[in-house]
DNA sequence: CACTTGAGTTCCAAAACAGAACTCACATAG
DNA sequence: CTATGTGAGTTCTGTTTTGGAACTCAAGTG
C-alpha cells in the first residue's frame, strides 16, 4: 500500500492517519491547540526544514484542519488557522499528551499543565463511554463490523 | 531535527510522537487492539512491506510497547503483544477511530461498532476532565508551563 | 523429496528528507 | 535610493527511508 492509497481504507484509523499520521503533521497540530499561526513560528518552534513544513501545511488545509487566513493586505500575509474539523482532533492531541505525561516521564516532572476552566483545576485527560460515562479501558471494549465494513 | 533526537525534546506530544507518530505504527497498534499477533497477519493486514514492518514492530519492542512472546517452541515461534505500556496507548486510537468515524465518513457509515462490556452498549469513545467529569472542549482548556517545561 | 508456513533479510530503484541558500514583495532606516 | 529586515515560501544537493520483489532459514507435512 502506498500513502496516496490510505484514504480509501474502510478504516476509520487508516483514514484519519491518512491525514494526520505523520510525524511533523501531529506536532504542528500541538502547536496550532498552542496558539501558533505563522509559518516562521512553526518552523522556529519545531526545526522541522521550511520545505516540508510547507508542504505539510498545505496538505492540512486541503484536508480542511486548518484554513490559510489573510491577516494582513499590504504585503499579503497569510496565517494558518484550525477549523472546527481541526478543532476535532482536540482529544487525540490530548490522549497523545497524556500517554508522554504519564509513560514518558523525566524527573523534572510535566513540561505542561492543563487547567480546565469550566472547574477551574488542572487534570487529566480521562476516555469515557457515552454512554454510561465510565472511564474505558482496553479489555472493555468489544470491537464488531458495523455497515461501512469492508467485504 | 532529526528523529533519533525527539526523544530528548521537552514535550510530552514529542516525546510521544517519537514512539508512535509513524504511520505504519499507528495501524499496526490498531491491529494490536484487534488482536492480531503474528508477523504475517500484521503484513496481510497492512499491506505494508516486511522490510518496514520488521523494523516497526524490532522499535516497539525496544519502547516497551509490544512483547516478543514465544508461542511455540519447535519450530521456535513469536508473536507480538501489547504490554501495560502498549495497552494504555489505547485512548490515543480510540480518539483517532472516532476522528475518522465522525469526520471521514462514508456513505456505508462505520466501519466498526465499538461496545462497552461493563455497560452493555454501542459507544462513542469521550474526553472528559479527570477533575469534573465533564467532557472538554480545546477552548475550554488552557495550557501552562508545568515543572519539566524548558527553559 | 517437494512443498508449505512463519518470520524475517537482502537488493535495487523511487520517493522523501535535512540543511542551506535563494526568491519575492513590501517596509523601514540612513 | 541603496541597504537591511520580515514573512512566506522555493530551489538545490546529497543522504535516508520506502516500496516491491525475491531470497533465506528452520521445521513440519504429504
Amino acid at each position: 500500500m502506498r500513502w496516496d492509497e490510505i484514504g480509501n481504507e474502510a478504516c476509520s484509523v487508516a483514514r484519519t492517519v491518512g491525514v494526520i499520521g505523520d510525524r511533523w503533521t501531529l506536532l504542528i497540530l500541538r502547536d496550532c491547540f498552542l496558539g501558533v499561526r505563522r509559518f516562521d513560528d512553526f518552523q522556529a518552534r519545531l526545526g522541522v526544514t521550511r520545505h516540508v513544513l510547507a508542504d505539510r501545511l498545505k496538505k492540512l488545509v486541503e484536508e480542511g484542519i486548518l484554513a490559510k487566513v489573510k491577516y494582513e493586505d499590504r504585503p499579503p500575509r497569510y496565517d494558518y488557522r484550525l477549523t472546527d474539523d481541526g478543532r476535532a482532533l482536540h482529544p487525540v492531541i490530548m490522549a497523545i499528551v497524556h500517554w508522554g505525561d504519564t509513560h514518558r516521564v523525566t524527573k523534572k516532572g510535566r513540561p505542561l499543565l492543563h487547567t480546565h476552566k469550566t472547574c477551574g483545576h488542572v487534570f487529566d485527560p480521562v476516555m469515557t463511554c457515552s454512554h454510561c460515562a465510565e472511564p474505558l479501558t482496553a479489555r472493555a471494549v468489544e470491537v464488531r463490523p458495523g455497515p461501512g465494513a469492508a467485504a
